[in-house]
DNA sequence: CGGCTTACG
DNA sequence: CGTAG
DNA sequence: GCCG
């Protein structure tokens, strides 16, 4: 084993070689390993990378974005950088995984893509170093709040394919009206979206709360194929795609839930037009939900919200003047529906 | 083996 | 059983 | 399906 050497660490504005030069790809700045690589190795790369436009420094600084290192496994590089660093840039001893935005680890199979490319290609996990989980490494990156209020559930995550798979088992188990089948696998998804980072491998996700067998076993399956057997066999399926599309379509209707959508699929009633045919006996809500099935289904925009908004606001007037009135709701979250709520202030 | 968010109409 | 947040 |  080569000896990992200590340095120091020059997080000053440097202008050694390469620092006047004008890099045609800001944003990227290039730090080769000589570790293993070799020195004369190294300066050829360098020449390179250099002449095609690429800015290689070759003293570390915290300029550096992309480490590239050859024949070094995904820990040997990061016990060097630790060292080099005395763990600065590793946040409060949080974990080994770089948090977002620090340095890429990468194999030389993305320098040399990058070379033959003429510009850095786009990080894919093939050239990340993978650094291997080992127990109380990975795993401390992944810990969870034990209360699911505490849980964050952002829209936008980091494990989209993973929730997007366990969204399909969970759609199909209330589809088969297993309603409890389905809260677990939601369940499940939720706990994906709560976490801080992308999940590598399964592995990581061992003694999470709401993560049991069934759903591992997928998450296992997308992460090593791309693909789950089960969820593809189910959104394939003739029974799901046609149960989903009615079930769409039927409890779209307002007035009409799960249960009321349920019954008619197994009448034959598929569409709202085969419900207008049918005869059916309606309660008040669903005679206007069918009625106004178009209009009720169209997103109420912001401008319409604010009319609303003025129309109320001038009725209040009548009644309490100078009293103001809000309006709040969705439209602050989603640009494209709204709430309609309206707050007053004691006056 | 039972329960799975809660409040209200 | 439905709607809403 | 997952948990208590």
């Amino acid at each position: 084993m080569v000896p990992l050497k200590r340095r120091k660490v020059n997080c000053s504005v440097t202008s050694d070689s390469s620092g006047d030069r004008t890099s045609k790809f800001p944003g990227v700045v290039i730090y080769l390993l000589e570790r293993k690589m070799g020195a004369s190795r190294r300066a050829f790369l360098t020449r390179l990378g250099r002449g095609k436009g690429f800015n290689i420094e070759y003293s570390l600084s915290c300029s550096i974005t992309h480490i590239v290192s050859e024949n070094n496994s995904g820990e040997e590089v990061r016990t060097w950088l630790d060292l080099q660093t005395g763990g600065q840039g590793r946040e409060g001893g949080e974990g080994r995984t770089a948090r977002p935005g620090s340095v890429h680890l990468l194999d030389i199979v993305w320098y040399t893509e990058s070379m033959h490319a003429g510009i850095p290609v786009i990080i894919l996990d093939r050239h990340r170093l993978q650094e291997r989980e080992k127990p109380g490494l990975e795993l401390a990156v992944v810990s969870v709040p034990s209360y699911a209020c505490q849980r964050h559930t952002p829209l936008l995550h980091h494990n989209i394919t993973l929730t997007d798979a366990l969204s399909i088992l969970a759609e199909n188990a209330e589809l088969g009206e297993n309603e409890g089948r389905g809260v677990a696998f939601r369940r499940a998804a939720a706990l994906l979206k709560s976490l801080p980072q992308e999940v590598r491998g399964a592995e990581q996700l061992r003694g999470l709360p709401c993560l049991g067998e069934h759903s591992l076993r997928v998450i296992k399956e997308v992460l090593e194929d791309g693909v789950s057997h089960e969820v593809e066999t189910t959104t394939h399926s003739e029974q799901f795609k046609a149960m989903k599309c009615v079930f769409q379509a039927l409890t779209g209707i307002f007035g009409v839930g799960a249960k009321t959508a349920d019954r008619w699929f197994k009448e034959g009633i598929h569409t709202p037009s085969d419900l207008q045919r049918s005869g059916h006996t309606l309660n008040r809500a669903q005679r206007a939900g069918l009625q106004y099935y178009d209009e009720l289904n169209l997103p109420v925009t912001k401008s319409e919200a604010v009319a609303i908004g003025q129309i109320v606001e001038r009725a209040v007037h009548a009644v309490l003047p100078g009293a103001e009135i809000t309006l709040i709701g969705g439209f602050r979250r989603y640009a494209e529906q709204f709430s309609l709520l309206y707050a007053f202030r004691d006056i």
